[in-house]
RNA sequence: GCCGAGGUGGCGGAAUGGUAGACGCGGCGGACUUAAAAUCCGCUUCCCGCAAGGGAGUGUGGGUUCGAGUCCCUCCCUCGGCACCA
């Protein structure tokens, strides 16, 4: 009697021989080619969940699969280590944020080498080790050193009770603060920007990337390109020195419709251009403003809001006077904050005048058009109407003359817009990279030097429940020396965003022990860019993105020779569990140690694969997860049992060898599209066949032998612990995942036999098993001959006969 | 509102314009067992029929085609992203 299948016992015992021989351990000097596989890195939360094996388990699959196919694969593994839950668990449970994140990763690294991947140990990467956080400053300075990092006020939410600065993710419902519930304001602080704006013509350049369709749409819609005009407005208003404001439209051919103008609430201009009897109002309206939290202002349908200034600006084509007004749908950080308004095409400028009762002049004349008042703004294009020598052109043509001749009177020009904002690193928390930065009272900004890095965090940092950054109130950190003057200084208490570690980890992973520089040049130019990046698609827009960026900025600096990270991105779904993605901050994890546990880990990667395509994801259901186990009991059975070859058949042995090779040209096929599922179903069809093999005895044990080793090696990738066993227990060499992958015969996987499909008029009507080489004719024939066909024929009349090779003949019935 | 993905048995899902429902779960029946679990075998889209067979069927309604789950148009629903961007 052959042992059973103890999928604990053997996963221990190959995992442990996998690390003491160091068999995933990447070459250096290969001959073979290089694959980057990459996996984003998980957050440290605590635990390992069915969410992170989705992730996972199949991208260590197809990683496997390429370095059976003859690449030499990094598929690296790290963790995204900064953030605020450990600044959170601090405050809550008195836990240091260091403690905690590092017994985090301790249980994560444990539950990671339970999925037995092929991930190199030795790589390993946590981004909030000095080691590693240092050359997060150090691109910080270079960043600042190239011109790319600046400082500007901007706003933050605050909540006015905790008197804190609140992350995003701290403001809940409609615009409240997680620990108080005070509505959320804004409050201006000096931050620290990157120009990420500067690469905003570069961003949107997919051309040379093979990513999804979607992502690439979300990443263009995110830099919003605008095409259109700057049009200067002339101001003359005692006591202004500005001559003009200018405004950006992408409809310059309805210049002659602006009745009123507006500025954002925000504009720097708005007090000034006060006239003395609006100047109650006008602060009201602005005081209130800001009051408004962001989820008030940005509400959909909301009541348009605003106050006139009593002054005037001129339109440069018409010379019109039109009223100024402030209105909060202006925003202060698009275009120039200003907006020619033309009510007549514009849905929210119309909304505007009619609330206040401004004019509306209808300039383009809608496709048959009579010369009555519009109903709605019309947004589309027509015949310029109400517009001077303009009147009776296309807008199309009238945009360009308009265009033209505010050129020529030097009154606007072309240009274009971005809806992209500069890249806000600052964060007002302790646990994240320091950034490298102090001001002295003599000499200002001064950056901290290269050889002063890193610059640590204290561990003597206090957590206060306050939500303020303890770095503010830790004086040991804050007073320091100016690194010019040697005077007296203080350190910048922001720490940088976490996207900031997560925009050249992958860098990192090369060359992860080097203590001179980020990385060693030589191995980033070996393994750089990434090959296949796979993912969640939550990263659209902003790890992929400023990844993308940072790359960018270092190619220009001459620290990298390339300049897009990802050649090929893949996002699988998202597990969704009680009608939420997976997440321990959504509290409804589904934890991966009892499936370990009880099924084996092979059981678990095969399940988390089998649910469906990867790309879909889909709602979490254990249910399943026995069928696989099963199946792997099974293939247990069928490969450890022995084998006797009874009537050996000819025909059969044809067929088993067709089937194999068809086997193995499918699941090829399959890991290459990332079809997991189906591949797997592919292998249980094939197993369930080879069962039936054995039963019935007909084929070879030489041919028997073959196959099962073909069969162990396509199952390799997704289950190696299995794999393992099964091929040394088949007497082959250790290790399986150092074999090549099976190749196929060509000519073994065509068929000799089709299922020949009979319909009449276009329905099934019979079947017959024909050699694949029948003709046409006989195929016509063959059908027309039938007794089942021959019945609906029955004296009708013959319209056509269609024969589609190998598949189908339809008998069409006049 | 705009952009994107999706809608197929009781469930997860499979189907180069050519046999709809592979594979798996669940269910039903049987074998083994004192019994149960495990395992193995058979059946399992719905309706009519003892059967042979026939009819219906891939969110809705239309279209293209000899033939549509698949291609085109309309609408409905679910999920993801963006959302007063001038």
């Amino acid at each position: 009697m052959t042992p059973k299948y103890h999928p604990q016992e053997i996963e221990n015992k190959w995992q442990q021989k996998w690390a003491a021989d160091h068999i995933y351990k990447v070459e250096e000097h290969s001959k073979r080619p290089k694959f980057y596989a990459l996996t984003m890195f998980p957050y440290t939360s605590g635990d390992l969940h069915i969410g992170h094996w989705y992730a996972m388990a199949p991208a260590d699959t197809y990683a496997r699969f390429k370095r059976m196919q003859g690449y030499n694969v990094l598929h690296p593994m790290g963790f995204d280590a900064f953030g605020l839950p450990a600044e959170n668990a601090a405050i809550s449970r008195g836990i240091h944020p260091y403690d905690w994140t590092m017994k985090n990763i301790k249980n994560m690294r444990r539950q990671l080498r339970s999925m037995g991947a092929i991930y190199d140990w030795n790589r390993e990467v946590v981004t909030c080790l000095p080691g590693y956080y240092k050359w997060t400053q150090w691109f910080f300075l270079k960043f600042y050193h190239a011109g790319l990092a600046y400082r500007a006020k901007a706003p933050v939410n605050w909540c006015p009770r905790c008197q804190t600065v609140l992350a995003n993710e701290q403001v809940v419902g409609e615009g409240f603060c997680e620990r108080c519930s005070a509505p959320v304001t804004k409050k201006d602080l000096q931050q620290w920007f990157f120009r990420i704006t500067r690469y905003a013509e570069e961003l949107l350049d997919h051309s040379r990337l093979d990513w999804p369709e979607r992502i690439k749409i979300m990443q263009t819609n995110w830099v919003g390109k605008s095409e259109g005009a700057e049009i200067s407005f002339r101001l003359k208003h005692a006591g202004v020195e500005e001559k003009e404001i200018r405004v950006f439209t992408t409809r310059p051919d309805t210049v002659f419709g602006v009745t009123f103008f507006l500025l954002a609430p925000e504009h720097p201009l708005v007090s000034r251009l006060t006239t003395l009897e609006h100047k109650t109002e006008v602060t009201e309206y602005v005081v209130w403003c800001r009051r408004q939290t962001e989820y008030e202002r940005v509400a959909v349908g909301r009541e348009k809001t605003g106050v006139f200034l009593g002054s005037y600006v001129v339109n440069p084509m018409n010379g019109e006077n039109v009223p100024i007004w402030i209105s909060d749908y202006v925003l202060p950080t698009y275009g120039t904050g200003a907006v020619m308004a033309v009510p007549a095409h514009d849905e929210r400028d119309l909304e505007f005048a009619r609330k206040f009762k401004l004019p509306v002049r209808t300039v383009i004349a809608p496709p048959g058009w009579t010369g009555e008042e519009l109903t709605e703004a019309y947004g589309g294009s027509g015949t310029m109407v109400n517009s001077g020598e303009f009147s009776g052109l296309s807008s199309e043509q009238g945009y360009e003359a308009i265009c033209d001749s505010l050129e020529e009177k030097g009154s606007g020009r072309r240009t274009v817009v971005y809806r992209l904002r500069d890249w806000l690193i600052s964060r007002q928390r302790y646990w994240g990279a320091p950034i490298p930065i102090v001001y002295c009272d003599r000499c200002g900004i001064v950056p901290v030097p290269e050889k002063d890095l890193p610059v640590l965090l204290p561990s003597d940092a206090e957590f206060r429940p306050t939500g303020e950054s303890p770095l503010k109130y830790c004086e040991s950190f804050v007073n320091t020396t100016c690194p010019r003057c040697s005077g007296p200084a203080q350190r910048e208490t922001d720490t940088m965003d976490t996207f900031m570690c997560s925009s050249w980890y992958f860098l990192r992973y090369t060359s992860p022990k080097t203590r001179v520089a980020p990385f060693n040049h030589s191995k980033v130019k070996q393994w750089l860019p990434v090959d296949l990046y796979t993912g969640g698609a939550e990263h659209a827009v902003m790890h992929l993105f400023y990844a993308r960026f940072f790359i960018k900025a270092l190619k220009d600096m001459g620290l990298v020779e390339f300049d897009e990270p990802f050649t090929r991105l893949f996002n699988q779904g998202t597990i969704i569990y009680r009608g939420d993605k997976m997440s321990k901050s959504r509290g409804n994890v589904v934890a991966s140690d009892e499936y370990v546990a009880s099924l084996g880990a092979d059981a678990v990667r095969g399940y988390v694969m089998f649910i469906g395509p990867w790309e879909l994801g889909g709602e979490w259901n254990d249910r399943g997860i026995v069928g696989i186990s099963r199946w792997l009991n099974r293939v247990w059975g069928l490969v450890t049992t022995g084998y006797t070859s009874r009537v050996v058949n000819p025909g059969a042995e044809r067929e088993f060898l067709h089937l194999t090779h068809k086997t193995i040209r499918e699941v090829t096929a399959d890991l290459e599209k990332f079809r997991f599922n189906t591949m797997l179903s592919g292998l249980m069809e094939f197993s369930n066949y080879l069962s039936r093999v054995k039963e019935s005895g007909v084929v070879s044990s030489s041919l028997w032998r073959e196959a099962i080793a073909y069969f162990v090696l396509l199952l390799a990738p997704a289950a190696p612990h299995l794999a393992e066993e099964l091929w040394n227990k088949t007497g082959h060499p250790y290790s399986i995942h150092n074999q090549p992958w099976p190749e196929y015969d060509e000519e073994l996987t065509k068929e000799d036999e089709i299922t020949l499909i009979i319909q009449v008029n276009g329905k099934l009507r019979d079947k017959v098993l024909v050699p694949s080489s029948i003709s046409d004719m006989e195929a016509k024939g063959l059908a027309l001959s039938r007794d089942r066909v021959k019945a609906y024929i029955n004296g009708k009349k013959l319209a056509m006969v269609i024969y589609v090779p190998k598949r189908v003949v339809n008998v069409v019935l006049g």
